[in-house]
DNA sequence: CCGTATCCCCCCAGATACTG
DNA sequence: CAGTATCTGGGGGGATACGG
């Protein structure tokens, strides 16, 4: 028996394994998404390639992130054991499926940004 | 000139109106999009109705929810004065334009949980 | 019924300093 | 280079009580 998205919304957050809200928590997450846009389009990157590639994230963040993309698997870590130290960061192919949704988001984003800020700016509380 | 994609993430966040990151913040909302998912495939909700389907939301939450979403221009609030007063919500056509990648996501998700879930749990830190 | 107003707590993110 | 460790504050969000 399938439970149906309604049933999801209505059912108490600590009932779990919805996938909505613990997916959509991910992709919420303020530095996920930007992540994941900045490993698109090129093969890897490195702890301090991806830091510059993404203005205002700390360090601190940057590494809670990453880790948390590679506990989901969205995201890979490939260590090579030199001096000093050479990490990359990767899509895996789950993370790479998730992108062109997310480019969806980000192209809705580009055509609609200007009349939502008008609106934003028209709208009194 | 269009900047792209990449110089946006780059920018720090304070340069602003970066479209990615403005309205990522809301489809990041915790419950923006939820709020988003219940007012489809439903012609209009009152308050409480939308409250009922929305587990775990507070009033409060759920308020300013409501008049983030609407400020944004994406959920319609048309109140009739009545005794006692009757309010309802509903999404305008820029909500319902952005709902289908919404949907994207979730779909994804749904395809996408178990693998997620046995990831995580696989995870050692 | 549909909210506002207030209080207050917790936790997350930023800053900073340090390590293999 | 690629992170950890620790401290700290500011604000998001819950609970509660009240208003039109």
């Amino acid at each position: 028996m399938e439970k149906s998205l309604k049933e999801y919304l209505a059912a108490e957050p600590g009932t779990m394994d919805c996938p909505v809200r613990s997916v959509l928590d991910r992709i919420g997450d303020k530095w996920a998404t930007l992540v994941l846009l900045v490993l698109d389009d090129v093969d890897a990157l490195r702890f301090n390639e991806v830091h510059k590639a993404i203005g205002g994230i700390s360090q601190k963040m940057l590494t809670v992130t990453l880790k948390t993309l590679e506990a989901d698997g969205l995201v890979s870590r490939t260590m090579y054991p030199q001096i000093p130290p050479r990490v990359e960061y990767a899509l895996t192919p789950r993370g790479r499926s998730l992108l062109p949704h997310i480019h969806g988001l980000v192209e809705w984003s580009k055509e609609h940004m200007r009349e939502i800020l008008a609106s934003r700016a028209a709208y009194v509380a």
